[in-house]
RNA sequence: GCGCUCGUAGCUCAGCUGGAUAGAGCAUCAGGCUUCGAACCUGAGGGCCGGGGGUUCGAAUCCCUCCGAGCGCGCCA
């Protein structure tokens, strides 16, 4: 409908820019107006050509209206406040898609493939195998996975990657620390020191190491062998803890991609060695950091990238002191290979503490490609933890670190990914534990499921009822004339244009914000009119417009990776 | 000091590629269950959209500036 009517302005628009050669026609874009007043679909094309056609936006509106051609579901079109032209849909028009949401069911709102279909590779978590992720990286992994689905439901290509950090001094610190807990272990007395990881897990790792290998025989092995080994199981350990966390929030990977392997491979090294045939890399030395206090700062040649050559504040150091490649040198072979992966489009989520990072690795990317082929980064803000409103203090080293399975298994995936949702990402978010494990008003995750478990429970009275219930084609829609039903259509309607909007921004919270609008209207509906009724067509119409809100909301919130209940 | 993000009702947030009277939840107050699930609904009060300047027919939205908060700023990742 909403097509129909923006072709129909556009060929006028056409038919009256003909006297006004050289003029750009404006896209038509139709929105719904907030005041039922203002009529089902509002344009305002005639605002902008104003200007242009040196006439008021009244008079053209008019002059629209002379030369449209509506389809014919349209009732009437009047012009109204500044020069918006109104239009007013026949009574009950749209409830005949409703008949097209219920056959098509979980494909509603969906697209498949199309010559507009990007292949595209979403990195998101990431988190280090060091230790457990905490609540920031589960905003992170919640936010990526929705986009995932966002982007995969209008038609992407979509591949999921983890970028495993498993390279780097931490690996060292990772298998000193365990190894460390193995000798406490095995009766030695140690001395902690700060620089180890202080957590429990650690202490379990080394005991699981100690139950599948030989003591004495570490004890006598070369440390430097020693340290790999260790190193190595301590990463394994740590990935398939995480792994099993993030599938406790129903999160999965189709690559998990090591930076180690980037090493091994040589594909740092002939990464450096192209940037350096480019002429982009010089060895110097960089000056002191900005507003931080650094009191014993010596300068040091090391190998520099030329990055402010491509929009960033200073030239990046490569390599260390000591020679080897910095995190930087692998994430840009990292976004390199990505790139020769042969992605449309590469999408990293990271931490807002990354954001520093962003200039350099687009950059990189710039120099490197020439094209249009930096990724798209999105930064996610922290989650601040509450407890009834107060902040949960949170310290490594005390151990009063809260880890996100804590939370998952404390308030549950459904009550941790909704919450996650409902913000968009460039807002720091409060999460309250005791408010999200609430099941009333102030957790929204519980509104929407009831709006469905409801919807369920009415259908099930129906079948208690002896209604059964009939083909959705077979039932005559254009009796849901009341104003709710009119607001539950129109917003059903919505959907598929909402999730290209979400897929377009990168914004899959407006997923959530959608269905929690539409449980609203649902509730609305519920407390007005009866479903099941003496009359027979309406309680059929009835049936078809809640078993229709039923499917939209159970489609969002598969998006959202959260389940849609039949009874809570 | 510089960069990025944010500042909207008492609180938490939508609305931001300029459009009509700035919305929702919580909290407060007043109502609603003999009737399909009250984990819900209806209504009321509550706003210099951080301050100031600019762009224009029109600004919460765009630009400049100031204030405030968070994050970041050498050879960690």
């Amino acid at each position: 409908m909403k097509q129909a009517l923006e072709q129909a302005l556009s060929t006028a628009l056409e038919k009256l820019l003909a006297d006004h050669p050289g003029t750009q026609a404006p896209q038509v874009i139709l929105n719904r107006p907030k005041q039922k007043e203002h009529g089902d679909y509002a344009a305002n094309v005639a605002m902008p050509l104003a200007r242009v056609l040196k006439q008021s936006p009244q008079q053209i509106a008019a002059r629209i209206l002379e030369i449209v051609q509506w389809p014919e579901a349209v009732e009437g079109a009047e012009i109204a406040g500044p020069g918006f032209i109104n239009i007013r849909l026949q009574q009950a028009s749209e409830a005949v898609a409703l008949k097209t949401i219920i056959k098509a069911g979980e494909q509603y709102g969906r697209a498949s493939r199309s010559g507009e279909s990007e292949k595209i590779n979403l990195e998101f978590v990431s988190a280090n195998p060091t230790g457990p992720m905490h609540v920031g990286h589960g905003r992170g992994a919640v936010v990526g996975d929705a986009l995932a689905n966002v982007l995969s439901a209008v038609g992407h290509d979509v591949q999921r990657e983890y970028y495993i950090n498993d390279a780097g001094a931490q690996i060292g610190v990772l298998a000193n620390s365990v190894w460390l807990r193995m000798r406490e272990l095995e009766g030695e007395s140690i001395s902690f020191p700060e620089s180890a990881y202080p957590g429990d897990y650690i202490v379990d790792i080394a005991r699981d190491i100690l139950a599948g290998h030989d003591y004495q025989k570490l004890l006598t092995m070369d440390a430097h062998a020693r340290e790999k080994l260790i190193g190595q199981l301590s990463i394994d350990a740590n990935m398939a803890m995480i792994r099993a966390d993030l599938n406790a929030i129903g999160i999965g990977f189709d690559v998990y991609f090591s930076e180690q392997g980037l090493h091994s491979s040589g594909s740092v090294t002939e990464l450096i060695e192209r940037l350096q045939a480019d002429g982009v890399v010089y060895t110097g030395a960089l000056p002191p950091p900005k507003g931080k206090e650094v009191s014993d700062y010596t300068p040091v040649e090391q190998l520099l990238f030329r990055t402010t050559d491509f929009g960033d504040d200073v030239d990046r150091p490569l390599a260390k002191q000591d020679g080897t490649a910095t995190y930087f040198a692998a994430d840009i072979a990292y976004h390199f290979d990505k790139h020769q992966r042969g992605f449309d489009r590469m999408i990293d989520i990271w931490g807002a503490d990354h954001g520093g990072y962003v200039a350099r690795v687009q950059a990189a990317m710039k120099a490197l490609i020439q094209a249009d082929a930096q990724p798209d980064v999105i930064l996610v803000q922290m989650v601040n933890l509450t407890r009834d409103g107060k902040p949960v203090k949170m310290s490594k080293r005390a151990g009063t670190f809260v880890t996100l399975r804590e939370v998952v298994d404390e308030v549950g995936s459904d009550a941790v990914r909704f919450n996650f949702m409902t913000r968009r990402v460039e807002s720091q978010l409060d999460f309250d534990l005791e408010a999200s494990k609430k099941q009333n008003d102030e957790n929204p995750v519980y509104y929407v499921q009831y709006a469905h478990a409801r919807i369920a429970a009415i259908l099930r009275k129906a079948a208690e009822e002896g209604i059964a219930i009939a083909k959705a084609d077979d039932v005559d829609v254009s009796v849901l004339t009341s104003h709710e039903e009119q607001r539950l259509i129109s917003h059903l309607l919505t959907y598929p244009d909402m999730l290209k909007k979400a897929a377009s921004q990168l914004e899959a919270y407006r997923v959530a914000t959608y269905v929690m609008r539409l449980a609203a209207d649902f509730h609305s509906f519920y407390h007005k009119h009866k479903v099941v009724t003496e009359d027979a067509g309406l309680t059929q119409a009835r049936i078809v417009l809640i078993r229709a809100v039923a499917q939209v909301i159970s489609n969002a919130l598969s998006i959202l990776g959260v389940s849609a209940p039949e009874r809570m």
